[in-house]
DNA sequence: CGTTAATCGAGACGGTACGTCCTGTCTTCGG
DNA sequence: CCGAAGACAGGACGTACCGTCTCGATTAACG
């Protein structure tokens, strides 16, 4: 998994690679040295990979084998944030929604959310960091397909319904609020609800709905 | 305007500076450096304030007397590229807010967005920055809360509609979409369009409306 | 002088370098160090620039931007300790002779040692090290050249002597003592004038010399 | 022979050690490699104990397993040079002196010279060094003595002549211009025979010699 | 019209971090 | 136990920028 973004995956095949073995406690004492530096306020450039080397009491070369850069290896330390895809109930469309939607932007807290915002200057350019963005998500976006396709058939959404577009208007609200802090006067409690019941009903009023859309 | 962000403002009273005035042509030179080397691809911490000097035909003091920081000038080129609130028609709900939404994401095209997410990972930590950004967002914010009340009253929205929340709703999904490129499969043809209708209309169906929410 | 040997010389011309000079503290600072390390007991390759920049007080680019590599600050170190030929009586050869042969090797005790045979390894290979140590010994060789043809024109030295040969035959000794460290067992009292002694009057017997050679 | 410099000798004892031998080929390979890349220009610090195991075809470990720092492997490398003491016909003292003189600084050509060029900074600071080094050099040092005191006695050398001097005064010049490359303009034509020649007869005239020495 | 003073370009300064390379040790495997 | 292979912690390399500073040269307004 995490080996996709490794400089040098050392085991591909069952074939044993020859040599000391890379150590374990090296990975992890690296991946948690990022999170513990970026989580004490550190941002993606003042977070150096010498600091991180000594917080985990490694050489630099021991991080260098593994990433061959820092957004690499931040994006792994983002990997490793990412929780599994939470199980739904199946029942209700509008709450499986929100058990969806509920971890958008605050999955494993502060740290996902500030890691996330550290590697949004390189998805601009870089077309490995979108695919690895985009393989982390896609998941939990084809659980949301599968939701709202359900919903579709079962007549709680609307039978034209676009699907990926009701992805986006579901999730993108929670994320501009969460990562770009969008508007501060947004009351905060039960955002992720609010948000699923006003995309479910639209904002329209009856002068509106009358006309239809 | 911008003094607000710079080290030192030249002139706070009516008062004349002794000794040589600022270079006004450095002052465009040095932002004009910082968009086209962002357009060129590069990122936040790859821009050096020494590249900047260079392609301005400057020399570092000189940038470092007006910006105390790399952030300061990256927010500055932000701000310059945000041009005037869109003037609004006033006929439709639907067409105005259409209008205003039409812009997000992609102001002045892709530096807009480019620098945009550059300054994200600053937007976490710094209340100053934060404070910037929202000064910029503001008076488009309060254009569209003032479209939102007005269709309340007008009754093309629901009459009990969280204003702030619906604000969120429009701009959220294109925000997501430009700068997180949040959903590769979305088809961005006509997306403000969309965006909109569907969050007037809500993606609930029949089976669901019938409930209410 | 020293500029030989510089990465680039800051003014070769009358024209004044733009910019802030360079600083000359630096250079002595920097030239200090180095002969500090080494006379506590550094090798060439125990001698770090980072410890040289360290004790000096100075970045390492203000190192960098003198000489291009370790030999070549190594060699200017060296060029600094080599006082000015010292001067000759010009009553008797032998005196002259012991004058300028007295100073080889230890010209500015050990320090100047030291560092001549850590460069070594260099002159065997780098043309320019060659050159640079040349036109150190050049001026003190000149000297005892020409002590060496008073000498033959008062009759003090052999008219048919090989001057070139009689230079190595009086300094080889003595640079083999101190820089090879060649023989323990050799007395050193006195030594220089010893082998000025040994050289002028030859160690052949009379058995030897009745043939002459 | 070897083994005085080896870090572990294996088997001192005539117990057989357990286990795998270690590989004599390992060893030559090892050896050959240092002068394969001292002889392709490599310096003392240029050349890395890795290059040397690539070279040889051989791990770090097996290297460190014989020798304990780059040093005691250069020095062997150096001891492995250094052929037998010249067998000397016995009959004139000049001609003898020649046979020992003439092997000085190129005893194996270019790569003795190299090599000891290359140890000369630790000489000046390791007593072990030294130590090895006089090790190599005493025999033909012997071997000079000899000869000297031999002339001594058949009157071919001056009865008061200082043996230890007189060793330093025919090998020190050919080690000058061999090691240090003293004197350039220095005719190479015949020099050891040049050398011992005038170190016999005196470069004093006759001016110098009626008042002797 | 010369003085004054802050500006300009240029670039050196003390530092920090980069990413690479090497040292000497270690840990795995196969012979 | 030796062998190669190669990972390990550590540390120096030479480069690139940071933000500050010092130059000589402009460029106004003030006196």
């Amino acid at each position: 998994m995490d080996a996709v973004t490794h400089a040098a995956a050392p085991a591909d095949q069952d074939r044993k690679a020859p040599g000391r073995p890379r150590s374990a406690r090296a990975d992890e004492a690296i991946v948690d040295a990022v999170l513990d530096l970026l989580a004490e306020g550190n941002s993606v450039d003042t977070l150096s990979i010498e600091a991180v080397a000594a917080r985990a009491g490694v050489g630099k070369a021991t991080i260098y084998r593994r990433w061959s850069n820092k957004e690499a290896l931040l994006l792994d330390a983002f990997v490793s944030l990412k929780g599994a895809v939470p199980p739904l109930r199946g029942e209700s469309v509008r709450e499986d929604l929100l058990t969806l939607v509920s971890r958008v932007g605050q999955n494993a807290g502060i740290r996902a959310t500030r890691i996330m915002s550290c590697l949004l200057p390189e998805l601009q350019r870089s077309k490995t960091m979108q695919g690895c963005f985009q393989a982390v998500l896609e998941p939990r976006r084809a659980a949301m397909r599968e939701v709202l396709q359900r919903g579709i058939r079962t007549g709680e959404l609307r039978p034209d319904l676009d699907v990926e577009l009701a992805m986006t208007l579901l999730s993108g609200p929670l994320l501009a609020h969460h990562i770009l802090q969008f508007n501060p006067r947004l009351e905060k409690r039960d955002l992720p609800a609010r948000v699923v019941d006003a995309v479910l009903a639209g904002i329209g009023g009856p002068a509106l709905r009358a006309g239809g859309a």
